[in-house]
Parts: structure tokens; C-alpha cells; sequence
DNA sequence: AGTTTGAATATTGTTGACAATATTCATCTT
DNA sequence: AAGATGAATATTGTCAACAATATTCAAACT
């Protein structure tokens, strides 16, 4: 055969279409937290059956985007900032430590060029404003060191508070130091380049308490 | 009316049980690691349809037990050592710190001593070499001091950890020192009702290095 | 007016049939 | 014999109808 190949021919399940619809209309906003989801306005909007739509709000549920109440309603989940700042970014930094300390060998010139990068546009979108593009660039930087793994309980678990995560930053970014954001990125991203583990887990633990440039506290 | 009530009747519905029984037969080994579920036979042998079957795989998919790849199978989960020891441990120690700090006025008398009654268990089941009621106990004196949080993010993240860290106990209990399980409770909780939080949390640090007592590492 | 009752309605839960995709295996080709 | 092809089978994905449960609201009762 010659050298030309197609692509895979992308086999997305509906459920996992309607997944993904549904929780983009959480993230841009356009489904509030408390409002209500039912299964029949949804199915008919999107003109397909209840099935997937039902399957669609288990997984859902365990992201932490929704609840749902047997036999009653099913409605988007509240993040508050607490739980974000206490629960979700210290399990966070603890899947990263994991991830530098298991795979910082593979943290090579093209790896940190790759997140360099992702901070250069986040200097840029820092510049021009645009901070629902800076939260994207945050939560891609973490996952890109996130994707090194293997270890399937490392990305269920980044999985599962991922877009809880994102949700409080896309609610909140306007009342964070943007500034300190970008320069604490970049901080890490150094670290990571010299290799050095102290310096790298000192770095790590101040940013998970990042929050203290938080306005309200 | 009298004094009397009624119980609630329990209104549990269909996807619920079949989630319970499926995760009962990973749990008791019935199922292997690995091993393939086909949904038309699980629904023959419950006696129900194929829909709350593949809910409840939903489900069990976050709670980390079960794999689905879609189009072809979904097959029971495996939990490597280092996945337990470096992953879910040390989040479960997060968990428990955070609500430790945030409920520790809440630990009174009555609730030191009904953790206390569990280590007493513990204590006879070792004696008596019962080592899958060690691993209930266990799992039930951490679930004990999860649930005075009301933090939905922290009953959430617990539960998707909870059965995999359970999972991984039961197959490999035989392979701890059950007697420094035991000890390492009592001591905790003696710590606990001390209410000195620095040594809470230097035992905590102890607690989740626990795995040195671990025969192969 | 406030409460209780029950019919009407809305919504979630479950089912069995059908559709799409993956796997197996006998057949054909070289 | 090794690999390619395609029919037959097995399994997962989706649908539309029906069942069970919750909610609403008007009528009856106190």
C-alpha cells in the first residue's frame, strides 16, 4: 500500500455525544447551577431517545455536574469555593507530584517547549483580556503533565475533578490575580526543566495554595 | 397521631439493585479481574431488561470497577499496588485530614466511642483470623469519619475511591501485618480524642505510609 | 381559612424490539 | 500454508411504548 492512510473513522457512541453537549452547556454557562434537566426536553431538543440522555446523566453525575434524585429530578451541581480550595486542588497537586516523580524522564526539550507554549498564549490572553481562554490554557497545561501518565486511577481520578475545577474557574476567574496565574505557571514550568524534585515539590505546594490571590477569602 | 411511624419505604429502584449486585460479585470475587460482562446475560439472570444494566455499568465505570470499551465489552477492573499505595491512599488521607480539621468539635464523647467499638472488632476479628470482617471494619472506621462531612465533593470522592482501596484490601489482606493495622487505628483515634491536631496529622502521615508493613514492595 | 382527598398531569423508571457494530469462521485466492 | 473475503453470529447501541412514582390543583370537609 502507498504511503497515504485515512483517519480512523471516529466511532462516538450518541451517549457519549449527548455527554458531551450537555456538559458544554454547563461549562459555557448556559445551564446554571440548580436548574433542572429533563430528560424529555433534552431528548427532543437533540432528537434522539431518553436511553442515551439517561446514561449520559449517570456519568455526569459522577463528574460532579450533576445530581440527580431518584424518581424526582435531576439538576447541575453548586462547586463551592471550599471545596474547590480544599478538596479538589490538593488531590490535584497530589496526581501531579505523582505523575513529575514517575515521569519526570520523559520531561524532555519538546515536552517543556510543549507547555512553554501553552504559558506563552496564557501571557497573551492574560494581555488581551481574555480570560475565558486563560482558564482553557490552565486546565490544558495541568492536563498535558496529567497525560503522561499511564496509571488508569490517575486520569479516572483527574477525570472526575477536572470539570468541577473548570466550572468554578470559568465562574470565578474575574475575582483571581490573573498576573500571579501566568507567572505561577511559568515558576513551575522552570522548575520542572531543571529537574530538580525539591525545588519542583516546594513549587507544587506553594501553588496549591495559590488561592491566597484570591480576592474574597 | 401516636408516637408510632412507619419506616420510609425504601424506594429504591431497579438500576440501584442491579449496581449493588454487580459490585457485591467484584467485591466477593464471584467476578475476576478482567473478566468479561455481557449485558444480555447479566439481565437473563437478574431477570430484568438490558437498561438499568447499562446504567449501573455507568456507574460502576466512575466508581472505578468495571471498563467499558465501547461497541466491543465492558470487563472488571484491575488495581495495581502502586496505584493503592500512591494514588488512593494518600487522597484518602486528604479527605480525612479535611474533615478532621473542619469536624473536629464534632468528634464528642459518644462518637469516640462508637469508632472506638469498630478498633474493638478489630481487635477480636484479627484474633480470630477473620481477615474480610478486618477489611469491613477498616473501610467502615475511615467511612465512620468521612461522613461527618456534608461537603458533597468530599462523599463523592470518597465513594469513588472507596470500593476500588476495598478491592484491592480484600485480595491482598493476607499479605499485610494485620496486627499493625489494628495498632495503627487504636493509635489514631487515642489521637483523635486527644484533640492535639499537630499529632493528628504527623499520625495521619504515618497512617497512609502504613504500606512498609507490606511483605513484597 | 386551613386541611385532606383524589383525579389529572408531568416526569422518571423499565421494557422488548430493532439497528449498528464487532467477532467468528468457513471459503476462496495466491 | 498464509492471507483476504464475506456470510453468519454475537454483542452493544438506540428507540418508542408502557409502568411506576411524584406533583399539581380543584373539590370536599372541618
Amino acid at each position: 500500500m502507498a504511503g497515504f492512510t485515512f483517519d480512523q473513522q471516529s466511532n462516538i457512541s450518541l451517549r457519549e455525544k449527548v455527554t458531551n453537549d450537555i456538559r458544554n452547556a454547563i461549562l459555557t454557562g448556559e445551564l446554571q447551577s440548580g436548574s433542572r434537566l429533563k430528560e424529555m426536553d433534552i431528548a427532543e431538543q437533540m432528537g434522539v431517545s431518553r436511553g442515551p440522555i439517561r446514561e449520559a446523566i449517570r456519568q455526569l453525575e459522577r463528574e460532579g455536574l450533576l445530581i440527580s434524585y431518584p424518581y424526582r429530578e435531576t439538576v447541575v451541581a453548586d462547586i463551592t469555593i471550599d471545596e474547590v480550595k480544599d478538596i479538589l486542588i490538593p488531590i490535584r497537586m497530589h496526581l501531579e507530584w505523582f505523575v513529575i516523580q514517575r515521569y519526570i524522564h520523559q520531561m524532555d526539550d519538546s515536552f517543556i517547549a510543549q507547555l512553554q507554549q501553552i504559558v506563552d498564549r496564557m501571557t497573551l490572553c492574560f494581555k488581551e483580556g481574555k480570560l475565558e481562554q486563560l482558564v482553557e490554557l490552565d486546565m490544558l497545561f495541568h492536563e498535558t503533565l496529567i497525560n503522561l501518565a499511564v496509571e488508569r486511577t490517575v486520569l479516572m481520578t483527574w477525570r472526575s475533578i477536572l470539570n468541577q475545577t473548570r466550572l468554578h474557574f470559568i465562574k470565578n476567574i474575574r475575582y483571581y490575580s490573573n498576573d500571579t496565574i501566568v507567572q505561577d505557571h511559568q515558576t513551575l514550568l522552570d522548575k520542572l526543566a531543571s529537574k530538580d524534585m525539591d525545588s519542583i515539590l516546594e513549587e507544587l505546594q506553594h501553588h496549591m495554595k495559590g488561592d491566597e490571590s484570591f480576592l474574597f477569602s
